[in-house]
RNA sequence: UGGGGAGUCGUCUAAGGGUAGGACAGCGGAUUUUGGUUCCGCCAGUCGGGGUUCGAAUCCCUGCUCCCCAGCCA
């Protein structure tokens, strides 16, 4: 379907919306993180469903930092959620909002809850609270301090407030009903009392909203009309709804859709939190990770991470997307822009022995075959240069066209040489050196007979040569759904061990030492990679493999 | 055995009484100065059982399976 968009229920809920007035004729979505670590993938399809919609039909979106939560919030979270969503290409405009910044006003309404007699101070500690709530199967039971006068409510909550009491002493809880088969509707926790120094409100609350409390409030505050969540907040729904009728205020529909999950990786901020904690992995932006920091330290260009999400969809049903798809969209991406360029990964050398010894060249390469705009640039040849080892077998097996014995190939862009000899260290018998012969009259890669040449080859001048670093990437872990774990084992049990490799000897045409970090390249025949910008260093220069080329060949090798 | 959700090719996702479509993956082939790209083709699905209907993925009944919920996290 290339020219009609792809739909989805949310997508035709606001059309429905839009078409009977509901909202009358607005769109407007939030996008709320919560500012306790590094946005990821999963986030990324949530950012361009709240974005998108609103993009597509005339409405606005607001970044509202949900920072409820000042224990496990910081600063530096913010900071790379701000980048992390300009970076994919979104924008709030003037609606940065931070649900800190409705504290108070979230105060007076639970002032006024607490009037109509909706909510109570229980001094109940926490473990007996969790008794009192019952079981999925058994219902929970009413707190003795439930029918406190609505005075004396009053009295305890602004005392609360004014920090009088111990953490975890009292909490403030909603009268609903401690034997409803939703578990959220037993007399939830709608505030808690929390010594603890806030990023941007400092020490002048020591009571802190709690989630279902705060959230519809933030979203009622803000006019918002489709508030979208993820599944898991399906069931708090009717409290949501709850409280903004109780109130009585404006009223946005929650809808939820299923969570992004990828195979082979993790989502959850926490295991993400926790390999970073632990050291398992270089940061938050460590390229294996599918945060958004560590997909762009990878290579990975907004634009296709964009295109993922629209082809990922949006649905209630729980699943797990495989990487591949991901990958493909990275690939569709990059093929249109990125920079060609010759890197040995692994050299082997060759000698043109018929080439004059001190002779050089400069070779006119395209850029980009995808898009001659792209223009062209020289590179030196010689005759001492570096193929790639694994282009080159004593003994070619069927279907194999690459060099070997007497074999004939073309050098891109540049000539075709036969392979005359092999030197081999006497005591390994590991191949030292080919000797070649090159056709001076196939320069650029053409002859004028029109023989038939199959093969065709990276290579790189070796006086010329740029050595870099390279790091390739696997899977972190080595299972499709790390999450399903087997008893008495944690999801680090399946972490990769193979997921790094490093590959030091690289050797790069020279046109490389201009890669910056943001660039797109196309190692000719290998893959798409971008410089490590936290790695590299004016002199070393470390190249981060974003994705592989499809390998056809290797895969009929590898079976 | 409480409540809330969900079941369509291997994966993701359309179709909402009228030919089950697309993408990824896989497999073949053509083109190719990247064994890339591009192009063409193939493979492959409505959870089961009943019912309503000329006609059911869609409506009804029933069964099964999977996911989420017992934080003073979000």
């Amino acid at each position: 379907m290339p020219s009609e968009k792809r739909t989805n229920f949310i997508r035709e809920i606001v059309k429905q919306d839009l078409k009977s007035g509901k909202w009358g004729g607005r769109v407007h979505t939030r996008f709320p993180p919560e500012p306790n670590g590094y946005l990821h993938i999963g986030h990324a399809k949530a950012i361009c469903l709240d974005f998108g919609l609103a993009e597509e039909f005339g409405g606005k979106t607001n970044l509202r930092f949900d920072d409820t939560n000042p224990i496990k919030e910081e600063e530096e979270y913010i900071r790379s959620i701000i980048e992390d969503v300009h970076w994919l290409g979104f924008d709030w405009e003037d609606r940065l909002y931070f649900a800190s910044d409705y504290f108070e006003q979230m105060y007076e309404y639970a002032e006024q809850l607490i009037r109509i007699g909706k909510a109570y101070v229980d001094d109940l500690p926490p473990e007996k609270i969790r008794e009192y709530r019952g079981t999925l199967t058994t219902p929970g039971k009413n707190s003795p301090y439930r029918d406190r006068p609505v005075e004396e409510n009053l009295d305890l909550f602004r005392r609360m407030r004014a920090g009088e009491f111990e953490d975890g002493s009292r909490v403030l809880r909603a009268k609903i009903d401690m034997s409803h088969p939703n578990m959220n509707m037993r007399d939830p926790v709608i505030y808690r009392i929390l010594h603890a120094r806030h990023h941007r409100t400092g020490d002048s609350w020591c009571i802190y909203p709690m989630y279902d409390w705060a959230h519809g409030l933030e979203d009622s505050i803000e006019r918002i009309t489709h508030s979208l969540c993820t599944l898991e907040f399906e069931d708090h729904r009717p409290l949501y709804d709850w409280f903004l009728d109780q109130l009585g205020v404006y009223h946005p529909q929650q809808i939820e859709f299923a969570p992004l999950n990828l195979t082979y990786t993790v989502m959850s901020k926490r295991k993400l939190k926790q390999l970073v904690v632990e050291g398992l992995v270089d940061g938050w932006d460590d390229p294996r990770l599918p945060t958004l920091s560590g997909l762009r330290r990878r290579g990975y260009s907004p634009e296709a991470i964009r295109a993922f999400s629209d082809e990922v969809g949006v649905a209630k049903k729980p699943s797990l997307t495989e990487i591949e798809l991901l990958e493909h969209c990275l690939r569709t991406d990059l093929n249109q822009r990125a920079l060609r360029v010759m890197v040995v990964l692994n050299p082997l050398k060759v000698t043109i022995r018929n080439y004059p010894e001190d002779q050089e060249e400069w070779l006119e390469a395209d850029n980009n075959p995808e898009r001659p705009e792209d223009g062209t640039r020289q590179i030196p040849f010689g005759r001492e240069l570096w193929i790639e080892r694994d282009d080159f077998r004593e003994e070619a097996p069927r279907k194999y066209f690459r060099l070997a014995p007497g074999r004939e190939v073309r050098l891109k862009h540049a000539y075709y040489i036969t392979c005359v000899d092999v030197v081999k260290d006497e005591q390994s018998g590991e191949i030292q050196e080919l000797i070649c012969e090159y056709d001076p009259e196939t320069k650029g890669g053409w002859s004028q007979d029109g023989r038939k040449v199959k093969g065709t080859l990276h290579w790189v001048s070796a006086r010329h040569a740029q050595p870099i670093e390279v790091r390739h990437f696997d899977h972190l872990f080595t299972r499709k759904n790390p999450n399903e774990v087997e008893s008495g084992k944690s999801f680090l049990d399946y972490v990769n061990p193979d997921s790094l490799t490093i590959i030091k000897g690289a050797m790069a045409e020279p046109s490389l030492a201009e890669a910056r970090p943001g660039m797109y390249f196309q190692f000719l025949r290998q893959g798409y990679y971008s410089l490590d910008g936290k790695l590299s260093t004016a002199s070393h220069l470390v190249f981060n493999r974003s994705v592989s080329l499809r390998d056809s060949w290797g895969k009929k090798q590898g079976s």
